[in-house]
DNA sequence: GAAACGTGGCG
DNA sequence: TCGCCAAGTTT
C-alpha cells in the first residue's frame, strides 16, 4: 500500500511536532534541574573549549564524583592547552594516576600538542574535525562541538542509549543499536541550544532514567515513554550477556636496598597500565609460577613472600598478586628507579600498584 | 565486530 | 562478597 503525498507530509508534520514537543519538555526540565559542575562555568556555547575537552576526556567511562578532583587539579597545573602541550609525560601520568584507562592520558597529551603546534592552540569547532584528534571518538567530538561551540551535534553516551532505548522501546542489542540511537538523538536536536540539549539528555539519563531504580515520576517524558507504558523500563537497553572474567595470577617484588629505597619500573608505553610506574613483576597469567621459580633471579638474596595476596579486578580479568620481599645486601645495579618510601606517593602509580605497595609495607 | 583497556561505588 | 555499572576510544 502506498501512502498519498498528502498523507506522507502530514505524517512528517506530526512526527516533527512530537519531536519538538519532546525537545522542549527536556529543555524545560533541564532549566529547572541544572547541576553546578566545575566544567559548567558558563553558558553552553560560551565555554572554554579546553576545559570542556578536558572534562569530556576524563568523563569517558568515569563517574562525575571520581573526575571532579582530577579535573580541578589538572586545571590548576595546566590552565591552557598550551600549558598542557608543554608538560612532560611523566607529570601528566602522575596527575592521572588512579583515574584509570591510562591511554586517555597518553592520547590527551598527544592531542594537546597537536592543537598547540598545528592549530594555533584553537580547538576545531566541527565534530567532524574534532573526530580526527587522538582520544576523541564520536561521543567526545559531538560533546565538545555542542557544549563548547553550540555545534549541531548530539553526543550519544551510555545515558543517551539507555534513555532513548526506553523512550522508543528499541529492541536492538547494545552496542549494535548505536546508529539507530544516534539518528533518534539527532532528530531531537533543537534549532539552537545544542549544548544544553546534550547536557540535558545526559543529565536526564544519569539522574532520572537511571540504570536501576529509575525515577519515572520525575521524568518529563513519562507520557511519551514506550517502555514505561509497557511497564518494561528495566528491560531496556537490551544487552548481550556478559562474558566471564578469567583470573590471572603473578608475583610482584618489593626490592629494597640497605638504605630502604625500593625499586620501581616504568611499564611499556602501550598496553595495560602503559607508561605508568609499578613494582617489578612476573607476567600475569592464569597459571601462577611457583615461589621458587619466581625468586630465581634473586637466588643470592633474602626473599620472603608476604602472607596472602592482593585482589584486583580489571576490565577483562581478575588479578591475584602475591608480593615477595627481596632485601638486597648491597647497592646492586638493577633496571628501574630507586625511590625513598616517603616519595612513593608522588610517583605515577595506578591503584593496583598502590594496593600492592600498601600490602608490602604492612607486612 | 570483538577485544583491550581501570577504578570505585553500590545493592 | 561480588557482579554490575559509569559522560568511550583504539586496534
Amino acid at each position: 500500500m502506498v501512502s498519498s503525498p498528502e498523507k506522507q507530509s502530514f505524517r512528517i508534520i506530526v512526527t516533527t511536532f512530537s519531536q519538538t514537543h519532546l525537545t522542549d519538555q527536556l529543555l524545560a526540565w533541564f532549566d529547572q534541574h541544572h547541576r553546578d559542575l566545575p566544567w559548567r562555568d558558563a553558558a553552553c556555547g560560551k565555554r572554554n573549549p579546553y576545559r570542556v575537552w578536558l572534562a569530556e576526556i576524563m568523563l569517558q567511562q568515569t563517574t562525575v564524583t571520581a573526575v571532579i578532583p582530577y579535573y580541578l587539579n589538572f586545571l590548576s597545573k595546566w590552565p591552557t592547552v598550551k600549558a598542557m602541550a608543554e608538560a612532560e609525560d611523566k607529570d601528566i601520568m602522575r596527575a592521572w594516576a588512579g583515574l584509570g584507562y591510562y591511554a586517555r592520558a597518553r592520547n590527551m597529551v598527544k592531542c594537546a600538542r597537536f592543537i598547540a603546534d598545528q592549530c594555533q592552540g584553537a580547538f576545531p569547532r566541527a565534530a567532524q574535525d574534532l573526530l580526527k584528534l587522538p582520544g576523541i571518538g564520536p561521543y567526545t567530538a559531538a560533546a565538545v562541538s555542542a557544549i563548547a561551540f553550540n555545534g549541531a551535534s548530539a553526543p550519544v553516551d551510555g545515558n543517551v542509549i539507555r534513555t532513548l532505548s526506553r523512550l522508543y522501546a528499541l529492541d536492538a542489542l547494545m552496542p549494535k543499536n548505536k546508529d539507530q540511537i544516534q539518528r533518534k538523538a539527532t532528530a531531537l536536536l533543537p534549532q539552537d541550544r545544542s549544548g544544553d540539549f546534550a547536557e540535558a539528555l545526559m543529565d536526564l539519563g544519569s539522574q532520572v532514567c537511571r540504570p536501576k531504580n529509575p525515577d519515572c515520576q520525575a521524568c518529563p517524558w513519562i507520557k511519551s515513554c514506550q517502555a514505561y507504558a509497557g511497564n518494561v523500563v528495566l528491560e531496556f537497553p537490551k544487552k548481550a550477556p556478559k562474558k566471564l572474567k578469567p583470573t590471572r595470577r603473578g608475583w610482584a617484588f618489593w626490592i629494597t636496598r640497605p638504605n630502604g629505597h625500593v625499586l620501581l619500573e616504568q611499564r611499556p608505553p602501550k598496553g595495560l597500565l602503559g607508561r605508568m610506574m609499578g613494582l617489578p613483576s612476573t607476567p600475569w597469567e592464569e597459571d601462577l609460577a611457583s615461589f621458587d621459580r619466581a625468586i630465581k633471579p634473586f637466588s643470592a638474596s633474602s626473599c620472603q613472600a608476604c602472607s596472602g595476596f592482593i585482589k584486583h579486578t580489571f576490565t577483562h580479568f581478575h588479578l591475584e598478586l602475591g608480593i615477595i620481599q627481596v632485601s638486597l645486601e648491597g647497592d646492586v645495579e638493577m633496571a628501574g628507579v630507586w625511590v625513598a618510601p616517603d616519595d612513593l606517593e608522588t610517583e605515577a602509580l595506578p591503584s593496583v600498584m598502590k594496593k600492592a605497595i600498601a600490602h608490602a609495607q604492612k607486612s
